[in-house]
DNA sequence: CTCGTCATCCCCCAAATGGGTGACAATGAA
DNA sequence: TTCATTGTCACCCATTTGGGGGATGACGAG
């Protein structure tokens, strides 16, 4: 796994082999460019950075076998001083968030978010615009010019029939703007209801493929 | 309310999309045949075993939002008693494994685990079952059996996107009537709310022999 | 700089929804 | 004949939703 040279590159410290695959796969959906280096350890994690010091994304949990919560923060923002360095952990606990911000964290991920949280998450840390992925989108740039990204993160989740309190909690948003945000998508897509919604949600995307959706 | 599950399928609980995902295609790379169905909490899990009591496999996490520790082996075990369940779980405390294993669970895999191990352990739980016959289960002729001719109707209005009241004045029945159906209809589909259920109703409708209803 | 868009948040309030429980008639199978 | 299912309705109650206001800051195009 070790390359040879100072590619942009970000680096994964998770050692959960699982989770680590899925956010590797993350990291390419936002930049196919990136080479994504994984780390099982805050050690291993450190050696890695002590080689190549400036990786353009750092990704770890909090929960590590050697380094227990804001630990691997500290030690990560020291070894690697310039890089967004992301939270990604299961603990939605607010106070943990704020702490890690405050220790120079560039975002706060929930493990429970839904993968298109995660990826605008990733690529607001390594300066991607957000819009971007209407890229990917190529197919419909009916939604892309119909709908802000916003807009598209809350469609996502209206699909996935969640309320706008569930929401407002995977997208780390108040209540309020989900509903703000519902509102406007129900004007545009002339519905009445968030149903009516989603089914034309769901038609337009299968009328231009290239979005997937857990 | 027994009915027989339309396919050999495999059951996931588990509320971190990104590991959800992964699990999903795992358990794909261990059998290409299994059909693989996702829930986010036990509360999900256990509507949706209401109606197919009896995967090839489940596998559970361990910490959910609606159910901490052993609750959900427990609660799976009563609700699927012939199932293989696995426990995924980070936490790798040995009393948790031997607790899980005296309440029924076949097998104990830990997140941090190598993806081999994981195969190798999911392997192990569904064997090398007595290949039953796949039924390709055409979506509509399924969709007979799930449902009554009233539940369907109701369904396509709820598709329309129409709201209790609409319906009853379209079908002609008084409001409480419909209410009644579209509760029925949320508890067959393991839907928490109506926008839910029409996107698997619509899932169904568009299932073709042999894909997926993940 | 100004204007528009976007995203965020706040208020109020009426309607819709979902869960629970229960009832009663018709139908058809055991 | 019993029993289960289906379809029909009812009531209560908490939560969710949708519609109407508005406010703020950030950001970019003119």
């Amino acid at each position: 796994m070790q390359k040879d040279h100072p590619a942009p590159f970000a680096l994964i410290v998770e050692d959960h082999p699982l989770v680590s695959d899925s956010l590797v796969a993350c990291i390419r959906d936002c930049n196919a460019e990136l080479q994504v280096d994984t780390a099982e350890s805050l050690r291993a994690a450190l050696r890695t950075l002590a080689q190549w010091p400036e990786p353009l994304l750092i990704v770890t949990d909090l929960t590590l076998t050697d380094a227990n919560g804001m630990e691997a923060v500290k030690r990560l923002r020291r070894a690697a001083p310039k890089s967004p360095l992301l939270v990604f952990t299961a603990l939605e606990d607010p106070l943990l968030r704020s702490e890690a911000k405050a220790l120079g964290a560039t975002g706060y991920l929930i493990k429970s978010a839904s993968i298109q949280t995660l990826r605008d998450g990733i690529r607001a840390a390594i300066g991607e615009p957000p819009r971007r992925e209407i890229a990917p989108l190529a197919g419909s740039k009916e939604l892309g010019r119909l709908f802000t990204p916003k807009q598209l993160a809350v469609l996502d989740e209206l699909a996935a029939g969640r309320s706008n309190h569930e929401i407002a909690v995977r997208m780390d948003v108040s209540e309020e703007t989900v509903r703000s945000h519902v509102k406007e998508i129900l004007g545009r897509l002339a519905a009445k209801n968030r149903t009516e919604a989603v089914v034309r949600y769901l038609q337009l995307l299968n009328q231009s493929p290239g979005r997937s959706r857990h």
